[in-house]
DNA sequence: AGCACGCCGACT
DNA sequence: GTCGGCGTGCTC
């Protein structure tokens, strides 16, 4: 048998259909699969389809890789001599296309990058595929000469004209207001005919000739444009850093680079962070561009998200705006990318494969040969440094459109502020002042304070202890709205206790009051408090509060500040969420009730972090009109990433912060990967870390790779399970990701323990 | 990832 | 004697 002659063992096993032979990966599988098919069955295959085959004992869904090659064929012989059987494959799926050859590339460098299976890289880019309604289409049958026919019969019969054409239902519903049932006896008695069908009508995008350039640009605007649109002429890589304050027109530079892309026939593809992904926008583009925007969020429903993607990899829709996935998109002929805000660090996927779109959206920008937009008024320090080294084009807006003046900032010293002083226990003088006479001025304020809650913890006021999560190496929260202490981290919740477990003080009992005094402190303040010392103190205003706790969707997110938008708000208090740019004009004063909240988190770009949010809540104040004023309570006043947010001195801040980092030996300096280990034992986590970290040592031998730790993770505990992290610096991601390859070829199995490999990690707790 | 095979401990 | 734990190894 082993030795049949190989067109005998062809014929024996598999008739002639194995002369057709597709790879496919199966996720989560590294190894690509033979499987054989017959061309007449599936005359539709090719790179990117979407197949099922039988795979062991199982039915699984696989993804094509190529088809008839000549790999292919030499891998079937080397099959065939180890007596390996090819099975047919078992269709093709309907929806049948996930990508085409034109995208693999990019994919596949994903999957080197990041040292994981192609297969896992598709299924996390391919969103599940739903099978399109099948359409109803009618044409008209016919005529019968002496056909009875009513009114709104007749109407159908003339709006499907006489000819064979297949109407689809909705069209047919338009040109007359066709009911079911009159349709559905007319096709009864022989008049009209009906078919189901699948392929959506055809909607050409509009000539690109329609599309105008607008020439009421700024001269900084004009420039912008003119320079990376010679690139998509030329169909050349270009990166640019677009640095534009607040207000400056960035969304116009996009649009306008929008449309040179599309008159040259090809698609753009536009990234924004998923919290500015609002209906305005979507409208906005579609209102300027003329022409159906695919969007691609994580919340859209999944036969939706689906559309989207099958309508751009049909080349039937040619602008995508997407948030941090978006990046996936199926895009034909790419010939721009724009990253908005580009320092969000919501770009960065934080569990499973930790890729960041705004990394991945230059790569793909050079694969594509095209130019590439990152957008921001506070551009990361690596993207600056980008910029500065010249790898990236520096683009300037500096001109504001209607060229307010500068806002006015008051930064309150907290420590010279005594307790009796301040109005409320969050409230300073200051604060107070500057609210009443925004309010009395008819305008809107924003109240930022980035900590959710009523009070941050709970602490015992015998021995000092904080009441912690027992799961979550971190204070929990006290909730008031349902009395309850909140971990952010697991979300265990839990009644606030009545002893202290450190010393066992128990609450005192106060017969003459309501029960008992407690033995616990609020300490810290929230959201919630401060909207409620907001409300004692002015009690005529309308407080809204924006945070994770009141906004669980983008709609909520949306309606609230459209709530802002209508006047029906006079006061938002809210975390980061309130600093992001949307353009609301009566909002004129920004208070800050603590700006030293994230200033010292164990983490090198915390202070990054911290001018960022400062610099964007501060441009909430004041875009049309008047001066804005700004309001910062602080208990170190002369911090320097405050006294540059205060300044407005974005090269000030980038200048010494880079200083740092490169006396650090962190970003953009060098690239870090951090391995984190992580097991509900704790000797157990400590044992693999101290184990992966010599596999880390031996695969960097000979390199230049700096490694740290094992150490305890700064949030050592979470959901139960004990973390250890492992920091490697190294000056180019190539050795750090040949680091990785071969740690993870070293790793044994093993379900308990848990081990995260994060490439340019975003934070490091 | 599943699902097999396989090789040692406590049960009817 | 069998049931069942989960440690390797393979799936075209």
């Amino acid at each position: 048998m082993s030795q049949l002659p190989l067109l005998e063992i062809e014929k024996a096993e598999c008739g002639t259909s194995d002369r057709h032979l597709v790879s496919v990966v199966i996720p989560p599988l590294e190894n690509p699969f033979l499987y054989s098919y017959d061309p007449a069955a599936h005359p539709s295959l090719s790179v990117g389809s979407l197949v099922t085959v039988q795979f062991g004992k199982r039915t699984v869904a696989a993804f094509v890789l190529s088809v008839d090659s000549p790999a292919e064929f030499t891998a079937r012989e080397e099959m065939a001599q180890r007596g390996v059987k090819i099975r047919p494959i078992i269709r093709t799926d309907s929806p049948c296309h996930a990508f085409a050859q034109e995208h693999l590339e990019f994919y596949q460098w994903i999957a080197r990058y990041h040292a994981e299976p192609l297969s896992k890289i598709l299924d996390l880019a391919v969103p599940a595929p739903a099978p399109r309604k099948p359409e109803p289409f009618f044409r008209a049958l016919p005529a019968q000469p002496n056909a009875r026919l009513g009114a709104s019969q007749r109407a159908v019969i003339d709006a499907l004209g006489g000819g064979s054409e297949w109407v689809p239902l909705a069209s047919l519903r338009s040109a007359c207001s066709a009911s079911a049932s009159t349709l559905r006896s007319l096709v009864s008695r022989g008049f009209i005919e009906e078919r189901l069908g699948s392929d959506s009508p055809q909607v050409a995008p509009p000539d690109p000739a329609s599309l105008s350039l607008r020439d009421s640009l700024t001269q900084q605007q004009r420039a912008a444009v003119d320079a990376a649109a010679r690139h998509i002429d030329e169909r050349s890589f270009a990166p640019f850093l677009l640095h534009g304050v607040t207000g400056s027109g960035k969304t116009e530079v996009y649009l306008e680079l929008i449309v040179a892309a599309l008159k040259q026939g090809r698609s753009a593809l536009v990234v924004v962070p998923e919290i500015a992904l609002t209906p305005q926008l979507i409208d906005r583009f579609e209102a300027r561009l003329k022409q159906r925007v695919a969007l691609l969020h994580s919340s859209l429903k999944q036969k939706d998200r689906w559309g989207h993607w099958e309508a751009l990899l049909a080349g039937e829709v040619r602008v995508a705006i997407g948030a941090r996935s978006g990046i996936f998109a199926p895009m034909r002929d790419l010939g721009l990318i724009v990253i908005d805000e580009e320092h969000d660090a919501s770009f960065k996927q934080g569990e499973g494969i930790r890729y960041n779109a705004r990394d991945l959206a230059l790569v793909r920008a050079k694969l594509s040969s095209c130019p590439i937009i990152l957008g921001s008024a506070t551009p990361s320090l690596e993207t600056f440094h980008n910029a500065r080294c010249e790898r990236y084009s520096y683009l300037r807006l500096s001109e504001r459109f209607h060229s307010p003046p500068p806002p006015r900032f008051t930064l309150v010293d907290l420590n010279r502020t005594k307790p009796w002083e301040m109005p409320s226990r969050s409230i300073s003088p200051q604060l107070l002042q500057g609210l009443t006479e925004t309010l009395a001025a008819g305008e809107q304020a924003f109240i930022l304070y980035n900590r959710r809650g009523f009070a941050s913890y709970l602490q015992c006021s015998a021995c000092e202890q904080v009441v912690g999560c027992p799961q979550c190496s971190v204070t929990l929260t006290y909730h008031r709205k349902n009395n309850s202490l909140l971990c952010h981290f697991c979300g265990f919740s839990t009644p606030p206790p009545v002893a202290c477990s450190g010393c066992g003080a128990h609450d005192k009992p106060q017969p003459s009051e309501n029960g008992h005094e407690s033995i616990f402190s609020h300490r810290g303040a929230g959201t919630e408090r401060v909207a409620e010392e907001l409300a004692e103190l002015l009690p005529q205003a309308c407080i809204a509060k924006l945070d994770r706790d009141s906004v669980r969707s983008l709609e909520d997110y949306v309606r609230i500040l459209s709530q802002v938008r209508s006047r029906e708000v006079d006061i938002l208090v809210g975390t980061q969420m309130i600093a992001k740019g949307h353009d609301l004009p009566d909002v004129t004063f920004v208070g800050v009730v603590d700006c030293d909240v994230g200033l010292h988190v164990p983490d090198f770009r915390a202070a990054e972090r911290s001018f960022q949010l400062l610099t964007q809540a501060s441009g909430r104040a004041g875009r049309r009109g008047g001066q804005g004023r700004i309001v910062l309570q602080t208990r170190v006043p002369s911090h320097p990433s405050l006294q540059q947010t205060i300044r407005d001195d974005y090269t000030a801040f980038a200048d010494a912060e880079l200083l740092l980092r490169e006396s650090l030996e962190y970003p953009p300096f060098r690239r870090l990967l951090r391995i984190i280990i992580a097991a509900e034992d704790k000797g157990m986590a400590q044992q693999w870390a101290q184990r992966v970290a010599s596999h880390t040592a031996t695969a960097c031998a000979g390199s230049s790779v700096h490694i740290l730790g094992p150490a305890p993770a700064p949030l050592e505990k979470i959901r139960n399970h004990w973390r250890y992290h492992i920091l490697c610096k190294a000056a180019s991601a190539g050795a750090l990701q040949a680091a990785m390859q071969r740690i993870k070829g070293m790793l044994p199995d093993n379900k308990s323990i848990r081990i995260i490999f994060d490439l340019d990690p975003q934070d490091m707790l």
